[in-house]
RNA sequence: GGCCCUAUCGUCUAACGGUUAGGACAUCGGCUUUUCAAGCCGGUAAUCGGGGUCCGAUUCCCCGUAGGGUCACCA
């Protein structure tokens, strides 16, 4: 059985998104699969709109998401060959030189390389989709080049194809209406046709396909916010593919278990909506299951511009089920703490700094600041001599007095004088996180005015 | 418009022709709670329509309809 060797072949024109990966992570865990060859090919034959930056685009996306190649291919660099195949296309007279007007200024004569299409009915089974016939006389005689140095697409494809000995070509399911005329060229040349795939289509919320314009974020974006490329990757693999047992709920694969599970058969044969919300939902659950030590390595990027960036790491480590809790993905960070330079804020700065109280804030529905206060003065005094400072200790030194006083009255000033916010964690948790010293001081302070 | 592909809750999906059509996300309600978040419990919600085949169709076939893709000297 020969080698199964799959490619991912983006063109440098663009940041791709999620759509165009999601064809690289198939190839990939089907070559991983078969143990076989993983290509990526860079198809940079329209040099009007290749640029670097693109390119530069689709080597990190590939690697954060894991997908390492055995074989790299410039498109471009096969000139020679590519160059080689047309002529012996037009001494066999299977192609021809064309003398038309150009594309772009008709006024202009210009020499184009046509396929002298046989004009045959093609039928090729897809391997999702089954059989697929298509009669190619409607393609008339397609050009393959724009000159002989200066190959088209489906001349370039076809010949790079062959000589890397891909076997299976799988793509998306835009190129279904191209296939016949790879095919009619595999078979001018006398070449073995590969095993086509054609993945059915990600589709942005309007239920086209996805691109930029429709502000889908490039592979790239999602590795800047923060989010797990695990977790990515777990939750893309699923948009139309589902490798779960009937009847098995499972929705959290590793990469192994994607590779061992991949096929082609439950592939979904129409296009999937691509929802962030779902995506969100795996980043979580990815964070969930990592250990603290990745925790913080994964944080770290987004800590260090923050006024949490200089704190000991004992602190912050307090800290982390309150984060995890609350966070969808790491660069959440930048909405949790200040910015060094001052220009934000964060929703937990008060754990790092005492907070500003506003003192019209400190008092419960209906009751008054001064009932505020003096709750404050009597919670001091239950926590002054408190031994066990954990966050049940300061539970149970403070919850029989709020019960017998109104829950709310005593809760919500103790937790403002702490937080200085009107939403945030219970006074409890914040209590233990600060410690004893820093959580009586700031009771102290809010209730300063009583005196 | 021609050609091609597709069709299960709002979304992602499960269901060898026999299920009260299942799960997840989202949404709604409740519990918990001083607030927010989380958590737990529960609810709403789908087989596009019409014909066949079959004892029996989400499932197979045909016709409609709808959606998508493609009709480049872009890939």
């Amino acid at each position: 059985m020969a080698t199964v060797v799959t490619r991912f072949a983006p063109s440098p024109t663009g940041k791709a998104h999620a759509g165009g990966y999601r064809t690289a992570m198939y190839a990939w865990l089907f070559a991983r699969q078969q143990k076989g060859e993983f290509i990526l090919r860079i198809e940079d034959t329209d040099r009007a709109r290749n640029n670097e930056e693109a390119k530069e685009d689709i080597f990190e996306a590939l690697k954060w998401l894991g997908l390492e190649h055995d074989r790299l291919y410039i498109q471009s660099a096969n000139l020679a060959r590519h160059k080689e195949i047309l002529t012996q296309l037009i001494r066999e007279d299977r192609a021809y030189v064309s003398h038309e007007p150009a594309k772009d200024d008709a006024s202009v004569m210009k020499d184009v390389i046509r396929f002298r299409n046989p004009n045959k009915i093609i039928t090729f089974t897809d391997l999702i989709r089954g059989p697929i016939t298509i009669d190619t006389t409607d393609l008339g005689d397609f050009v393959i080049a724009r000159a002989i140095d200066d190959p088209v697409y489906h001349l370039a494809v076809i010949v790079d194809d062959h000589d890397e000995g891909v076997t299976h070509v799988i793509r998306a399911e835009e190129h279904i209406a191209n296939t016949p005329r790879h095919i009619l060229l595999h078979e001018a040349l006398g070449w073995q046709i590969p095993h086509y795939a054609h993945l059915p289509l990600v589709l942005s919320e309007d239920k086209k396909k996805l691109s930029k314009r429709k502000g889908a974020l490039a592979m790239t974006d999602y590795a800047k916010l923060g989010y797990l490329s695990d977790a990515v990757f777990n939750c893309i693999a699923m948009l139309g593919w589902n490798p779960a047992d009937p009847g098995s709920d499972q929705e959290l694969f590793s990469i192994p278990e994607l590779i061992e599970r991949f096929d082609f058969n439950r592939m979904q044969k129409s296009g999937a909506i691509f929802k962030q919300e779902k995506l969100d939902w795996f980043n979580r659950e990815y964070i969930k299951r990592l250990s603290g030590e990745q925790f913080w390595e994964h944080a770290e990027p987004y800590l260090k511009d923050t006024i949490a960036g200089v704190q000991e790491r004992s602190l912050l480590e307090k800290l982390e089920p309150l984060l995890r809790e609350r966070m969808v993905k790491f660069s959440d960070m930048q909405h949790f703490f200040a910015a060094k330079d001052g220009s934000t804020e964060g929703e937990f700065d008060y754990f790092l700094m005492r907070p500003k109280i506003d003192t019209s804030k400190l008092a419960w529905k209906g009751t008054s600041l001064q009932e505020a206060l003096q709750h404050l003065e009597k919670v001091a005094g239950l926590l002054e001599g408190l031994t066990d400072w954990s966050e049940e200790g300061v539970k149970g030194a403070v919850m029989p007095y709020a019960e017998e006083t109104g829950k709310g009255n005593v809760l919500w000033p103790f937790r403002v004088a702490l937080s200085g916010r009107e939403k945030s964690p219970d006074p409890f948790t914040i209590a233990a996180i600060l410690g004893r010293g820093e959580t009586l001081a700031r009771i102290t302070d809010a209730a300063a005015p009583i005196k």
